[in-house]
DNA sequence: ACCATCAGTGTTATCGGTAACCAAAACATA
DNA sequence: TATGTTTTGGTTACCGATAACACTGATGGT
């Protein structure tokens, strides 16, 4: 079973041709005759041949990778945006090389690193924080490089994102039209969740610019933040903060174990408690009471992304300056709120 | 900003050395100096030189690559295993190239093919069931293939799984011992889902062994399926099997669907009618009432493929015959059941 | 003092494709 | 038929790293 790796050299001497004509075969534009390409083809495939791109890759200089990082791969927001992306750059015939970070720059780092080595044709990371290594490294790479999740004041060099801080102040202006002051927020207190903390300072400065007090603060801890710190964050805010109306939470996960926790103890939401969420998790569209929350529109940063580098690399000569695409997102109103 | 990419030849020039010395500077165990190892990097740190991977990959015709299949990525299970696999094979200085075949055969046979290109190590496919000209590239590869997810009875290489049949058969056992006769399945009605097919087969048989009637089955459509079908096939089985009082749900997804179903129309689970789900996701053990699952292990199908894989690339010499891993499964009660 | 040993470094050939250039054959046109 | 053009296929060099081997000078044992 153990054969080692056909090459064009093997199908060429079947064939009785050069390799140079193997290669062209297997190329689309190239200039072979239909009949000895088919040929080449069904010999190639019945040695078991398989092109290697490793070759291609090196002599070419192409790899046709998109390296992209995102914190973690088990996240659904995360996996739809590598999703329609990826899905998107196969079009063009490109793949995605996908890298996990954890939640932590230094380990974005390594892998970032780790990424270029493979000599990616751009490189997509999540988030705008970074180590100061990493950025020179993308800065270097001289490839399209694009932060993704999030408009940083001070980019690397192009943006596909949304302004996390400007949701919740949206979410706030929601809550005060339907009469709430007292509002509670959970989340985002641990800088490792970058966009947590993002949508936690917007909700203090939204709730500051309205003359509304911002101190009714609860934690959930390092992320992956879900479900069950939700529920536990709940109680917390119960004890710490009984007089709150309503609740905006970092993400619908820990919405959702909020308000489970809720229906465990018979607090009653809306009435007694407004819950709000924040992704448009398909749970905040199902569970009863639905969640209200923010569509950030995942899969549509993925195609974006997806859009832009194709536009970049194509003008590979007429070098496009950075660009800064913002991404509408918004607000879906539901039962608990 | 558009720096054409260092190589060692400008690293070698600058520490006035060979390229061979640079070269040896960056791996492991080589002889150089560590004077002259420590001053080389510091200046391929400087001038920005990037490691070629590809380059490398084709002198020492090693890629560290494991090639992944999941049906697709935005799938906790897969997430979650493909997470565990990344991070145990990266202990061992391998990476994962990942991609997804959209839960379609023929998808997947371009995926692999795209994938052994690349000249993986090692390649791991999700699932049993595949195309014959998938099974052939994967059997003249001439590198180890794992088939995960799954128990097939004509394994391709290795295996490390589960029978998802028999985890119905426990969970039809589970009901059984509750005093419920009447149970309804959800889901597993289209071959796509393969892995939903086999519990599908797998609640029937269980069934009929057991003398019960085995044919309240409920469609759930083509995967990805979640919350929404299950709200929309519990309509349907309050319709069709009004007499039923369990139903076994293809994942925890559906029957949390399934469960908001209930909770709306006022009817209580699991007085009136209890639900039980498959995968043990977070929202079983969180839900309100919680759902009774069964638990695969998902993270652990992803460390024994890892461990498998790294043992099997050591022995490359003796190898090692196909080996058969199942992983144990655990059923979860909770107050749905 | 002499040769063996070894750490440290250089030289050459090579991995498997493809760009660039070239040559022969096929076809078209006057 | 002669000449120009296009099609088809071959030749050579090369992408950027590294295996294999060669070489140098230092160390050491006798």
């Amino acid at each position: 079973m153990q054969h080692s790796a056909k090459t064009m050299k093997d199908v060429a001497l079947a064939a009785r041709v050069s390799v140079m004509t193997v290669s062209r075969a297997f190329k689309q534009d190239s200039s072979v005759s239909e009949a000895t390409r088919a040929r080449i083809r069904i010999i190639a495939e019945d040695l078991g041949y398989v092109f290697d791109a490793t070759a291609a890759n090196l002599r070419t200089q192409k790899t046709n990778f998109v390296a992209v990082t995102v914190p973690s791969i088990n996240n659904a927001h995360f996996a739809d945006t590598v999703g329609a992306l990826s899905d998107s750059l196969a079009q063009a015939g490109m793949e995605v090389l996908l890298g996990h970070s954890g939640y932590d720059v230094a380990q974005e780092e390594v892998l970032v690193e780790q990424l270029l080595r493979r000599r990616p044709e751009a490189i997509v990371v999540t988030g705008g924080r970074h180590t100061e290594r990493t950025r020179k490294m993308l800065l270097n790479a001289g490839i399209p490089v694009v932060e993704t999740w999030d408009l940083p004041d001070d980019p690397i060099e192009h943006v596909v994102g949304f302004s996390n801080a400007a949701t919740m102040a949206g979410m706030v202006d929601y809550l005060v039209a339907k009469g709430m002051a007292r509002i509670a927020f959970i989340g985002g207190d641990t800088d490792s969740d970058t966009r947590g903390a993002d949508r936690r300072r917007g909700f203090v400065a939204a709730m500051q610019a309205r003359g509304l007090d911002a101190s009714r603060l609860i934690g959930a801890g390092k992320p992956p933040i879900s479900m069950r710190e939700g529920a536990s964050a709940l109680g917390q805010l119960l004890n710490d903060f009984p007089d709150a109306q309503a609740v905006i939470c970092v993400s619908d996960l820990v919405a959702f174990g909020a308000l489970t926790e809720c229906q465990r103890r018979g607090v009653r939401v809306p009435q007694d408690i407004a819950i709000a969420g924040f992704g448009a998790y398909e749970i905040a569209g199902i569970s009863h009471p639905t969640i209200t929350t923010i569509n950030p529109h995942p899969r549509l940063i993925g195609t974006q992304t997806a859009e832009l580098i194709l536009q970049v690399l194509d003008t590979a000569s007429g070098r496009i300056g950075p660009q800064r695409l913002e991404i509408n997102w918004d607000l879906q109103g539901a039962e608990s709120a």
